[in-house]
RNA sequence: CGGGGCGUAGCGCAGUCUGGUAGCGCACCACACUGGGGGUGUGGUGGUCACAGGUUCAAAUCCUGUCGUCCCGACCA
């Protein structure tokens, strides 16, 4: 037996030895809490913009993200491969996308002049694989899947690890013969994602979303739920709809359209071009107003008008799948609004417009409403539908609130922002046909696959999982996500030999049953001790000093309790059992 | 790519306007004290002041250029 082996084992579970590189200060140049103590606990450290390395603290929490990901990817019956980061132009060229990527493509060329680039994503590579391997029906379906980093050259990194330009992502592409066995494996693919979220302890929501210009039926986004998220989603109280707000369908109101009780008026109105003064100035609601979004249309120099209700905020995705709008969305200059319609933004309205329009659900259910003349400095009141002006085609125009009846008809919709840190979506043929993968059918006739893809950001789950689950004090890893899950933690341990032999029988009884101990034997004040391992995030932590231990008690404290309690020496590794389950 | 900020020790910062010995706190090393919430004292280590050029007797400081980096926007999904 070689002693070192031991030796080495031993040395990496003792924070003496283990590289706990915490700081004090935070960083000027971290932005969002995760990137802050990312850097702070001594899990990461900047290489350059978007690029870091991972300490040994960082990668272990990586790595049980990798490990939880594997386990059920390789379930769902998915196999691993491994394909290279460098990848040659020839590829892409025939994907048509060395052309289309744009400089996000990070392209390289080697010491023969020949093109290549660093994968951003592997849809080429894959493809090309499973074309020449694959000749029949037989060996499908087929989803193979890897852990690899990938190369973005992001125009702004930021946020850390949270958008960064080298990134590691578990992706999987399955390949079919028909519809509905992608439909099959995009469903697995839907329950396995929820299994490996549901695992890692995140709080998250599988996202209906935009399948944007690569079409195709059906993609769900999967968001970990954070204030800090770049996306907005909408999600029933009731239900388990949930859509990006991008996507939300704000349903028509309830009720019908009132009876016209007033007249129409003229009302001079001069400097008010907000719906705020407007309201104000009328002593009015603003649910009472109407404002009128100018876009352009998708002819040459053709203009729509868009009518929303005063408080309402126009949704540009919802706008540009309009017939006759330009996609995407551009809104009209100013000049050029003035010079069709008479009148500058804030004067704008429905009674009159000779260009086509679209009012938006809730808008056009309201009597008796306010809106712009069409004359700068002039509005009108007590305007109505179908007497003052025709109903406009109706449409649905608005972004969704908080409280608007979900889509699906159950409950009210919330609204929470979210981390997307998963995708999967139906490709359909795109890269199968243009790259020429084809099998043969139980007919015996050549058939283009089908394509499903499915990606999990594997580093950003770190980040957002930080985002979800700190305090004041620092991280709080989420149990399956911890570097480790017990800290022992011995006061004075140098002076004291009872409590240094409490320790490290204590440490030789876990690691002995397979726990992840960390033992702090550094010869640290105990307020050291403490900050380092609340801010590390260590879910566990039992405390060895003389006092407690004079009765014959440890203490243990939960990352989350607000206070410890005393544990008889002999009932310790009962407790720590129960909390690990 | 447009606008703005910042580059001085590992981290956080002062010094720059008004040119004249490169500083402070934390961290780190040594010793002593201390020992249940980032402790105290004494003594230390560590900097090509982003880089290049210019002005000057003299440049962190003034001038010109370059680079890096962060924020906002646009872009991307």
């Amino acid at each position: 037996m070689f002693p070192f082996q031991t030796a080495c084992h031993e040395f990496v579970m003792r924070t003496s030895q283990f590289l706990i590189a915490t700081q004090k200060e935070t960083p000027a140049d971290a932005e969002i809490v995760s990137h802050q103590l990312m850097l702070r606990a001594g899990l990461i450290r900047k290489i350059a913009a978007g690029l870091y390395t991972w300490l040994p603290l960082g990668l272990r929490v990586l790595r049980k993200v990798e490990t939880i990901v594997r386990e059920e990817m390789d379930r769902s019956g998915a196999q691993e491969v491994s394909m290279p980061v460098m990848q040659p132009a020839e590829l892409w060229e025939e994907s048509g996308r060395w052309e289309q990527y744009g400089p996000e493509l990070l392209r390289i060329r080697d010491r023969h002049e020949r093109d290549f680039c660093l994968g951003p994503t592997h849809e080429e590579v894959i493809t090309a694989l499973v074309r020449d391997e694959i000749r029949s029906y037989k060996q499908l379906p087929l989803n193979l899947y890897q852990v690899q980093t990938k190369v973005r050259d992001e125009i702004r990194p930021r946020f850390g690890v949270m958008r960064s330009r080298e990134f590691i992502m578990k992706d999987a592409y399955s390949f079919h013969v028909s519809q509905a066995s992608l439909q099959e494996t995009y469903e697995v693919m839907f329950d396995t994602y929820s299994r490996i979220f549901t695992r890692l302890g995140l709080e998250f929501r599988p996202v209906i979303a935009d399948t944007g210009s690569i079409g195709g039926s059906a993609s769900h986004e999967f968001h970990v739920l954070a204030d800090s998220g770049e996306d907005a989603i909408a999600f029933s109280d009731a239900s388990d709809y949930a859509a990006n707000v991008e996507m939300a369908e704000a349903l028509a109101p309830g009720e019908t359209r009132a009876q016209p009780t007033a007249a129409m008026a003229r009302a001079d109105t001069p400097g008010v071009t907000t719906i705020d003064a407007l309201a104000g100035f009328l002593s009015v609601e603003s649910t009472t107003c109407l404002k009128t979004l100018v876009v352009k249309g998708d002819q040459d120099g053709a203009l729509v008008a868009l009518v929303l209700r005063g408080d309402h905020q126009l949704n540009t995705v919802k706008a540009a799948h309009l017939e006759g709008v330009a996609s995407p969305l551009q809104m009209a200059a100013e000049d050029e609004v003035r010079a069709a319609l008479g009148a500058g933004f804030g004067s704008l309205g429905p009674v009159g417009l000779d260009i086509p329009v679209y009012v938006d659900r809730a808008a056009a259910v309201l009597a008796d409403f306010n809106c712009g003349a069409n004359e700068d400095g002039v509005h009108f009141t007590g305007v109505n539908w179908e007497r003052d002006c025709p109903l406009p085609q109706v449409a649905d125009l608005r972004e969704v609130v908080e409280g608007d009846p979900s889509p699906d008809g159950k409950g009210k919709l919330r609204i929470r922002r979210g981390i997307e840190v998963g995708h999967i979506f139906q490709l359909g043929d795109k890269y199968s046909a243009a790259m020429g993968a084809r099998v043969l059918d139980e007919t015996g006739k050549n058939v283009t696959m089908t394509m499903g893809c499915y990606g999990i950001g594997v580093t950003r789950i770190v980040a957002a999982a930080i985002e979800q689950n700190h305090d004041d004090s620092g991280i709080i890893w989420p149990h399956s996500m911890a570097p480790f899950q017990v800290a022992i933690v011995p006061l004075n341990m140098r002076k004291s030999e009872a409590v240094a032999d409490a320790a490290e029988t204590l440490y030789a009884q876990l690691r002995e049953l397979g726990v992840e101990v960390l033992m702090d034997d550094r010869d640290e004040r105990p307020g050291v001790k403490f900050a380092d391992m609340e801010l590390v995030g260590i879910p566990h932590r039992v405390v060895i000093g003389d006092r407690a231990l004079a009765e014959g008690n440890l203490e243990y404290k939960g990352r989350r309790d607000a206070d410890a309690q005393l544990v008889p020496q002999d009932k310790v590794i009962e407790l720590l059992r129960e909390k690990l389950g």
